[in-house]
DNA sequence: ATCTTATATCGCAAATATACGATTAATATT
DNA sequence: AATATTAATCGTATATTTGCGATATAAGAT
């Protein structure tokens, strides 16, 4: 039984993943293309680029923002979003950080 | 019916989503970090640190060999993997490419 | 107050991923 | 040749993700 095994790791490991699979999708790394481009924030726009759902669409910019990579704000009847980089900085050292152990002194394969 | 929309997408997109997907349990995280901590390859020591049946440990390694993270040899009757430091060094450029537009200029939010 | 527009949420169906035990394959050991 | 060891694969159950239409929500326009 595919029991969550996931819990049996360490926090970081879990984090790590976490954050990954926030961007295991196609689409989602659309999202975040498009909101890098665009210096102000996006909302429907997203919506007529992609080939996907309005609602699709929202359940992606959910899981971003779940995420942490994403922060979005209520503006007016409309909502907007832009990347949260400090987020994405953290999941880069942290990307790193873990492995640039033995980065040189590689001795097989 | 939830019909692959992943194709609909660019090939950049693509690549970096399913990179980004092998990336997105703590098991694999754990697995590259211990491949990364020991200078030479293991294999089934991989099975005794983690806390997963071996089947389970072995169908993780092929979906991180697939996504081309780790390189995999045949050593008699064991196996032994290590990280493939090249993809890695790939996808942190690729990832960084992608988001390193406007990452100074940024006007809301 | 009603209508329009923009977005989120719900409910569902299909597809994928996760996990394991059992089995298989391939090599060493006896 | 028979056995043990190591790892991959198969079959299966369960869990999660993906995707959409329909509906709800919320604010602006008429």
């Amino acid at each position: 039984m595919a029991l969550n095994k996931k819990q049996s790791f360490g926090k970081k490991e879990q984090d790590l993943a976490e954050c990954s699979k926030a961007l295991a999708h196609p689409a989602r790394i659309a999202i975040l293309k498009v909101l890098a481009q665009h210096n102000e924030c996006i909302c429907g726009e997203i919506v007529d680029v992609l080939p996907l759902a309005q609602s699709t669409v929202s359940q992606h910019l959910k899981e971003l923002k779940n995420a942490g990579l994403i922060i979005g704000t209520i503006d007016g009847p409309r909502s907007c979003y832009c990347i949260n980089w400090k987020a994405f900085e953290k999941f880069n050292r942290e990307f790193s950080f873990l492995f640039n152990h033995l980065k040189t002194e590689q001795a097989c394969c």
